[in-house]
DNA sequence: TTGAAAGCGATACCAC
DNA sequence: GTGGTATCGCTTTCAA
């Protein structure tokens, strides 16, 4: 008796036919009780349930996908910076339509001006719920956003956060890198790469942005533990904007004249490269910057860049995706294969 | 008309009754063309192959599957080496093994004898066509494994090669990082984290190791170019195994006073921390390993190793998956979601 | 409150 | 050579 029933479980898994026999109900039935439909006496909906957890039964997303002719459709909220990031981010969409097109889901992407919460608010106001099944958001964590966050998943609709958690808004998932840990492991890098005391700038984008704050932060930790030899000087916001930085650097460096490295943690490198190339910088220089791009790692190659900070922007999105769904569908996930990783990119483990 | 065409192609896919109608035949006929299935006339597949070439038809895959009832019986060759790397591979297996019962395959371990090709060879001459629809082999590349692995595949059994390739046997694909590479991204860690001027050590695993061999290779290059204040000496061959890389480390240390770098390519790492732990070696020899595994976290977060090169087991075990199932099903995969990272751990970026 | 039956997209067996 | 039809696991009317 045993034996046989783990020998079935082994060899074949459970179907709804097999609940409804042991149950002593129809298929009708038996799929009301396993999507909490009403109109099930409470005495049946017992003796379905005990068929289920007797068999071990879990259901065939792929079946009912197709019985019910599901198809999902996602939004992609996403600011308009015009960085090489955030373009990677829409290629990967676009890359992967066709395998998410098989996969019966369907990404819309809408791009609202960088840093401006009202932006967001109003895309996030308009999701009909009858036509959305899932929101991903990357924006900055204001007020007016952790409440339109809230709405939205007041009406039933999933919502994860994108590269930027947006913690205080009760979204379903975080999908990116710790960004603390991030600034860290900027910081230990710049410690071992850089052999004499000095002085080291951090540029930022936005005091509104999470993520930058947050890198910021472990940054300065772990250069104040474990690197007395460096002194990290107050942050330079360059929001995102190349042209803004390249017109900063001279001064700054006017400013520091015994700058000894840059942890450019923002957005905007084009500025910093620039800059770089044009001037008669020391090549002692220490310069680690975020997110693998054809700008970034051409600099990476060339040695204007010693380290990259990265995040697989495929995964990003593969890993939204996958959260929305299995969020809608109510479903459990396999969390490590959605934590995103901080990558470290030098020039000699550069992806082809 | 052609508006009309994009609409239904972004809007609804074509399935195999829109082929059949549009090709006037019967839908068994439909099956029999895109299965390549004998017996049809020349003229009616042309009739047949247009229609679905008109419409853009792409197989459901999920309800082909469903239809043949298809479950996947895939072979994992792993080294029984008992350490710590070869253990998270199966613990992946076993943890994903849940997810893949779902998605319809089933995952069978094999364990040989280390470095022991013969058994590698009875194992594959042993896989049976009718019950096995891939292997996976994570071994050394010797011309007896090399035939085997030929013979698999001329039996049309796809096989993948797992961490270590085997490019002579004219595997379906190689599921692992670029050895070359990571012996590269280690030097390059080793010459930045090293101040003084001194001779490096790389512990190796086997000469028969493919894998080894590749990473002492670009380290070797990188030390050269790009390094002239490092010195590395002959590789000592630790067999991956901590008993005999502990009782060797007294040796090198008397032979090489003035070490100040060791890069353990391979596995065995225990023997090594256990060394280090009862000397009393300076802190400032600086310790690239492989491998995020237990023991390697720990030692990297004590600080007794300095970095950590690694490759995701779960990604491992995912990628080698879908791989095997892509091609038994002859379509086609997304490279960049299969390409294996190589990872850089410090303290700073482990996972929690 | 429950059940019978049609159908999702694809395959496979059995007739003709 | 070709077509009809049952089937896979699940959902969804429509009746009872």
């Amino acid at each position: 008796m045993e034996d046989q029933k783990q020998k079935l479980e082994l060899v074949k898994k459970p179907t709804v036919n097999d609940i409804a026999r042991v149950a002593g109900v129809s298929l009708a039935t038996v799929d009301r009780v396993l999507n909490r439909r009403p109109g099930v006496r409470a005495v049946t909906v017992q003796k379905v349930q005990k068929a289920i957890d007797e068999l071990g039964y879990v259901r065939d997303t792929a079946a009912a996908n197709l019985a019910r002719n599901r198809v999902y459709n996602f939004v992609f909220i996403l600011p308009d910076a015009g960085n090489e990031f955030v373009e990677a981010i829409c290629d990967q969409i676009a890359e992967q339509s066709r395998d998410q097109f098989i996969e019966r889901t369907r990404v819309t992407i809408k791009k609202v001006a960088p840093f401006e919460p009202q932006d967001i608010v109003n895309i996030l106001d308009g999701v009909d719920h009858l036509s959305v099944d899932g929101v991903a958001v990357f924006g900055p964590e204001t007020p007016s956003v952790r409440d339109a966050v809230k709405r939205v998943r007041d009406k039933g609709i999933p919502v994860v956060a994108l590269v930027s958690d947006l913690p205080s808004s009760d979204r379903d998932h975080f999908v990116g890198i710790d960004n603390v840990s991030a600034g860290r492991t900027a910081a230990q890098l710049m410690g071992r790469f850089v052999h004499r005391p000095g002085k080291v700038l951090v540029l930022t984008g936005s005091r509104l942005a999470r993520d930058h704050l947050e890198r910021r932060q472990g940054f300065d930790l772990v250069v104040a533990e474990e690197f007395p030899h460096l002194e990290v000087v107050a942050s330079v916001e360059g929001r995102d904007d190349p042209d803004l930085i390249y017109k900063m650097m001279p001064g700054i460096f006017e400013t520091y004249p015994d700058l000894v490295g840059i942890y450019s943690s923002a957005a905007g490198n084009a500025g910093l490269v620039q800059f770089l190339s044009e001037s008669r910088i020391s090549k002692d220089l220490v310069i680690i910057a975020h997110e693998l791009t054809p700008l970034s790692r051409d600099a990476l190659r060339r040695g204007t860049f010693d380290a990259l900070i990265s995040q697989d922007s495929g995964h990003l999105v593969r890993s939204a995706v996958r959260l929305l769904r299995a969020t809608s569908d109510k479903v459990p996930f396999n969390k490590s294969q959605e934590r995103i990783r901080i990558d470290i990119y030098l020039k000699e483990n550069l992806p082809p």
